[in-house]
DNA sequence: TTGCACACGC
DNA sequence: GACGTACGTGTGCAAT
């Protein structure tokens, strides 16, 4: 069967340009959303492999959708000009590929894409529609698929996978839209019907039609007929706005001969690219060759240097001979899956640094080999340098190497928001792709390592975070490295112990629960439980009033079943059961499962996960080891020094966040609330409430609490109420009032949603950028989100990066005292040391100094320390 | 294997 | 009418 393959030029534009970080060329031109779209339309070429091909645009003539209703996409915004002026290209571009361009003055681009798939359904042809727009799913039927492009990735809709995700016929889309409308093209649909009762509706009727003809059905609820009656006809003309016109009237006729596809315009398009500097991709395309021909002119894009990309496969034997010792090497190694056979290391590969820089590649190397290579003491540039050592540990080779350059930490400095992958980094910085294929070739990692590095450091230097990068990151990583190894001593002893006793106590808990129900079930599953508390089983009315549903049935969390209360002792029953089954099962035999032979526990630290600069801890995590219930406290006492001859000592940062807000708002009141050294809470009771201090009730304080809380993580009036359990509104006048009192932070909260705005970032002291795309978006409750992000990430970032430069400080400082204690635990604003007991108050004043000293701050930092033979003393 | 509900910390 | 509301990780269930 032949293959049409059909782009939706104007939809893919919009998609790159707001999905990929600004381009331009020397000369100023944006070229960001033509990066992604020349991207986008090689791969799909490719992978496609059409008989025909085109690529539709919109005009800007109105069409008959505004025609039929004045209404229409009235509420879009134009085009911003730094897209407007891609657009002329993108047609060019299209040619270019060989793509018939098409675009008709008084229709759409989905109109063009209707006529021409059912033009070529009628032919025996197979289309393929590629557009990020959902409203192309109409459209899908036998000979009509929708690759549906999210981000980089395309997904694949037939009609199969429609009706499952959508329950509905791909046709029945329109009817669907003509009854909920559509705000981003500001179709109207009827008033009163949401997304949930369109599909409903038309699941059950088929069609717009049979709706309106099934109006007094039963299983229609008087309001929504109601709804449907008034909204008729709104909603007849939101079918007509919304369905894919497929007879476009071409003249002369459209051809499907009109579009054959042969292939890319080689002249033509590696003139473009050449203008728009997509060296990269011309150079995939095999493009360069055809330019150098005539570059040789002195065109600018020759005047760049590309690095050789030969590979020379040389004998394992001679991998450590022929890279200089004393010249850096970026390296790259797999290992075997052959279970825990840890011999089994397939490739590695070496670039060597410098002006010129040698690819060698080699394939399994022997241990000693290994061992050979990574006792040498070079210089090297990788890609997660924490992994890397930690696997050759694993298997038993040892590392004495400098990691200069890590190409995921400098991923993470210029941008928090994930993708730091190896193919990642290349498309992000290179502008290439990179294929898993071209992955497991000879070499290809360590190379791509040694072209992303000056590309890199470069941006970093350019962004000012060169230093957060080179400074901070990159010394920590191999700080958290020996945290790691070293480990955090549990009681087995004591931890098995507290299994059993928890086993005990929630299998009571459950006994009283079943009794009360009547009879047994899984109470660890939420639907049974839900089940035998809500509905009737066995007796004529529930056993408690039943909440409202969610998606999956009723919902049992504590929130729901606190307010439950007062109805049944099971509700106490429950509770009691739910945080003993959870301290046994994820912490007490957790933690013991994840003890080594001496009962150490070592955590993995992540140093790239988070948005905001913070590190997380995983298998086991050991940043959320319960301390607020009694109970959970217990569990806290059985992390232990090492040996009787050793002490723990603990230190936390006391309120760092609202410190660093107090300085970077500058805000007076809150600045001299810290200088007095009074409580901080009790103080902003006093002042929300407008009550004096000694008539603060702790009622008072834990609302000002929640509310300083709440400012620090970002939350909002919705979650404030929920934690405080106060209405929406009274919420939201606790943090009205908070603002007005503080009006310095009220103001920088101001300014640096505007700065976000305007830059599309924010940054930390250290000069940790986050940039937040959400700040832009039309969706309020996005964007709303996106100012809290805005408001909220200068200041977690920031107390990221002071605990982190407290911690390079004090590991420093540890050493050069030649103290036996070292850093074994991060926990966000909390640093723990396992310290020889001789010499623990040397290392507690060292610790606090290098703490309270990290940075200096209008306000000062002040930590609490405590000393012990357990975790909180 | 995956998505969901729930619960722990900061 | 429905959304969707700091971040991150782990466990167990239920559907795939």
């Amino acid at each position: 069967m032949k293959k049409l393959a059909i782009f939706d030029g104007n939809s893919l534009l919009n998609r790159a340009f707001y999905g990929i970080r600004p381009l331009n060329t020397r000369d100023g031109l944006n070229t960001n959303a033509l990066h992604g779209l020349a991207n986008m339309l090689v791969r799909h070429i490719e992978q496609i492999s059409p008989d025909y091909a085109a690529i539709s645009f919109d005009l800007p003539q109105p069409t008959f959708r505004h025609k039929a209703y004045e209404g229409y996409k009235a509420t879009r915004k134009g085009m911003p000009p730094e897209l407007a002026e891609q657009l002329p290209y993108a047609k060019e571009l299209g040619a270019a590929l060989g793509l018939a361009v098409l675009a008709l003055p008084g229709w759409e681009a989905d109109d063009i894409l209707g006529t021409l798939a059912r033009t070529a359904g009628s032919q025996e042809v197979m289309t393929y529609i590629v557009s990020g727009d959902r409203d192309l799913l109409q459209l899908i039927n036998d000979t009509t698929h929708v690759l549906y492009v999210r981000g980089g990735d395309a997904d694949e809709y037939d009609e199969n996978r429609y009706v499952s995700e959508y329950g509905v016929r791909p046709p029945r889309l329109v009817d669907v839209k003509a009854l909920m409308g559509d705000t981003s093209d500001n179709i109207p649909g009827v008033a009163g019907i949401g997304e949930k009762t369109a599909f409903k509706l038309i699941a059950a009727f088929g069609s717009l039609d049979g709706v309106y003809e099934n109006l007094d059905d039963k299983s229609i609820t008087k309001s929504v007929r109601a709804r449907l009656a008034a909204g008729e006809e709104s909603a007849r003309l939101s079918y007509s706005l919304a369905r894919i016109e497929t007879e476009v009237p071409f003249d002369p006729p459209f051809e499907l001969s009109d579009a054959a596809y042969t292939g890319y315009r080689r002249q033509e398009l590696s003139e473009l690219l050449t203008s728009l500097e997509f060296s990269a991709l011309s150079r995939r395309l095999g493009l360069d060759k055809l330019r150098g021909g005539l570059a040789s002119t002195g065109g600018a894009a020759g005047a760049q240097t590309e690095p050789t990309r030969h590979v020379t496969r040389i004998p394992p034997e001679e991998l450590a001979d022929r890279i200089n010792v004393n010249t850096p090497a970026a390296v790259s190694i797999t290992f075997g899956s052959s279970g825990g056979d840890q011999s089994g290391v397939i490739t590695a590969a070496a670039c060597e640094g410098g002006a010129e820089p040698v690819f060698y590649s080699s394939e399994f190397l022997s241990l000693t080999q290994l061992r050979e290579f990574f006792a040498s003491g070079r210089e090297l540039w990788v890609h997660d340098s924490k992994r890397l050592v930690t696997l050759l540990t694993g298997a038993r080779v040892d590392v004495n190497c400098n990691f200069t350059f890590d190409a995921q930490l400098a991923g993470y400095v210029l941008d928090s928001s994930g993708g730091y992958s190896l193919a990642e980094l290349s498309s992000k910085y290179l502008g290439e792709a990179y294929s898993e294929d071209e992955q497991q070739a000879a070499g290809g990692e360590a190379e791509l390592i040694c072209r992303l590095r000056p590309v890199m450091l470069k941006r970093l230097e350019e962004e000012g975070s060169a230093s957060l990068y080179s400074d901070i990151e990159l010394p920590l990583s191999a700080l958290l490295l020996r945290m790691e190894r070293i480990g955090f001593k549990v009681d087995t002893d004591a931890l098995a112990k507290w299994s059993r006793a928890l086993d005990e106590l929630s299998n009571a808990h459950a006994e009283r629960v079943f009794e009360q129900v009547g009879y047994t079930f899984n109470l660890n599953s939420p639907k049974q439980l839900g089940e035998a508390l809500f509905e009737t089983p066995g007796r004529d009315e529930p056993l408690l009033p039943p909440p409202k549903r969610g998606k999956t049935g009723y919902s049992t969390s504590a929130e729901v079943l606190e307010k439950l209360r007062p109805y049944s002792p099971v509700i106490e029953n429950i509770l009691e059961y739910r945080q003993a089954a959870k301290l046994k099962s994820t912490y007490a035999d957790g933690l013991l499962r994840a003890a080594d032979s001496e009962g150490r526990i070592h955590t993995t630290f992540t140093q790239t996960v988070t948005a905001t600069g913070r590190l997380s801890s995983i298998e086991p995590n050991l940043q959320n080891i319960p301390i607020r219930t009694e109970l959970g406290r217990g569990l806290r006492r059985c992390f232990i020094p090492g040996d009787e001859s050793r002490m723990l000592i603990d230190a936390d940062y006391s309120q760092i966040e609202l410190r660093l807000l107090a300085h970077i708002a500058e805000d007076e009141a809150m600045i001299a609330a810290f200088l007095s050294g009074e409580d901080i809470h009790t103080s902003t009771a006093s002042r929300i409430f407008g009550i004096p201090t000694d008539k603060v009730t702790s009622e008072h304080r834990k609302r000002a609490k929640a509310v300083n809380f709440g400012i620090v993580y970002g939350i909002g009036d919705f979650s404030l109420a929920q934690d405080i359990g106060v209405s929406r509104a009274a919420a939201a006048g606790y943090i009205k009032s908070w603002l007005a009192e503080y009006k310095g932070v009220a103001k920088y909260m101001e300014n640096i949603v505007e700065a976000a705005k305007r830059d599309g970032y924010v940054t930390t002291i250290a000069g940790r950028r986050r940039y937040i795309p959400e700040i832009k978006a039309a969706k309020a409750s996005l964007r709303a989100f996106g100012e809290r992000v805005a408001m909220n990430s200068p200041i977690q970032g920031s107390a990221a990066d002071i605990i982190k430069i407290a911690m390079l400080r004090v590991d420093e400082a540890l050493e050069k005292a030649g103290l036996d204690a070292k850093l074994i635990l991060q926990v966000h604003d909390e640093l723990i040391l396992e310290s020889a007991r001789s010499c623990a108050d040397e290392a507690a004043n060292i610790l606090r100094t290098a703490m309270e000293n990290a940075v200096s701050l209008s306000v000062p930092l002040t930590v609490d320390v405590t000393v012990g033979d357990c975790w909180g003393g």
